[in-house]
DNA sequence: CGCCCATTTGAAAAATTTCAAACGTAGTGG
DNA sequence: CCACTACGTTTGAAATTTTTCAAATGGGCG
């Protein structure tokens, strides 16, 4: 059960806002089994920027549901390079498959202050196995999540910096936009140019770089973390971008 | 039912010794389970090299197994450039998740002649709810598909051309010792220097001269489609290679 | 104020692409 | 058997993108 520090109705709240928000825009539950993911939750956890929820190879015995902030799943090399796999918001489950497949092959890490609900495998796996929709909607998850890896696979071998950086931007705005967090033209985007850097494959130089000629052009504008896509038309149009490998209804 | 232009008791054995026997490699299935499943193959389908087994955005009524040959998956951009996703060997679903999302977000393409098995969506969910065994193996089957593709990431966006190719051929090398074609220090693989670019986001041009470098440093050898792996450990140095991700049992 | 961290800048080096053409081999048809 | 074709591989040289290295700048915060 989740600690007393903080508000059993605030975490209720944020669970029904993000994660059944997010199952329900591609799989239909009904209210008994909303209840059911609801009951699931066991320990809830606040975790700082840069903190490591799952280290690669760990055998979590829960999975991770990002109830608030930013995070990211990565592989390191030896050699210390890191290649970003995703960005996570709010809703996300970031951690699903390792309900099946046991040993993590990547981290996850939080970007920002991060709000973390944990659903114990146990009884994830005893919710999936007595109401096939949950089951349902929980393999859709994953398999999205594997749709955005393939994007991305897309994104880092074919395209140049430019498109890449704006595929991105896209991506993060219409998710951001789906799940209630802002416009698909306005929204948080924590992410340093480390990051970026690491998550399309770029030096944070040539990111830098990458950026500020996407400033120039007039397509996006940073204040802080906020970021605000200018000319959406001509931004997806410089990425290529088509929403449907997201899944989301109302893209 | 299978065509009669096939010998039903070659498709039987061949759908048993490769997706059965992949499917079991990470997750147990009992006779009649295995029963259940050599029961759903439907149509099966012989197709030349570069024919296209499902088009991007098509909504396939069935799933596609790969009984023989050498397949791809890939993603194209409008301008022409094509991102390989995955390679596939006999004993792959290759398109497992069309039976949750629907619309394929990538194309299935022959490398080689191939022997396709299709699995009507509607009776392998039928499967699926039936038998809490099969559902959870096609889940894996999904997720070891979607850690793959994670696998390619890192792979493109941070290692040079030479550890790119080396880390493919590992791979290659594994999955094929796995399936029983060949040793992982030598098997056959079709694809063409334009292929292994599309696959490693680099030119045909510089994998050209990245093989040759290879051959030279006597990591590898290839005379016709046969790829020999001539050193192991320094192929797999150099390429960082850990078959952790493909959830092999003896690897 | 001073420190930390992220961003920015400059210049040279390296990896990779581009363009264009040649080469080799296998298969086809005369 | 030879010419011809198709296709994949190989080569060369220049152009371009991206990286590397090193240092400067700037904002936020204790």
């Amino acid at each position: 059960m989740p600690p007393d520090t903080i508000d059993p109705r605030i975490w209720a709240a944020g669970f029904e806002a993000t994660f059944l928000r997010k199952l329900q825009g591609h799989s239909p539950l009904d209210a008994g089994e909303r209840e059911v993911l609801r009951g699931l939750v066991g320990r809830l956890e606040r975790i700082g920027p840069r903190a490591v929820v799952v280290e690669d190879g760990a055998a979590p015995a829960a999975a991770a549901v990002l109830i608030e902030g930013f995070a990211c799943r990565f592989k390191l090399l030896p050699d210390g390079r890191r290649q970003i796999l995703s960005f996570h918001l709010a809703g996300d489950g970031i951690d699903l498959q390792s309900l099946l497949l046991g040993t993590a092959d990547h981290g996850i890490a939080a970007v920002t202050d991060c709000l973390i609900a944990w659903l114990p495998h146990n009884a994830l796996r005893a919710a999936a196995r007595a109401h096939e929709r949950i089951a349902d909607a929980l393999w859709r998850e994953t398999l999205t999540d594997a749709a955005i890896a393939r994007q991305w696979l897309l994104n880092v071998g074919q395209r140049d910096a430019y498109s890449r950086l704006a595929h991105l931007f896209c991506e993060l705005g219409v998710r951001a936009g789906a799940a209630g967090l802002g416009r698909s033209t306005g929204f948080e985007m924590p992410a340093t140019q480390v990051d970026l850097g690491d998550a399309t494959g770029l030096t944070p130089v040539h990111i830098n770089r990458t950026l500020q000629r996407l400033r120039g052009d007039r397509l996006i504008a940073q204040r802080g973390t906020a970021l605000t896509i200018l000319d959406w038309p001509r931004l997806a149009g410089a990425a290529g971008f088509d929403p449907a490998y997201l899944r989301l209804r109302a893209a």
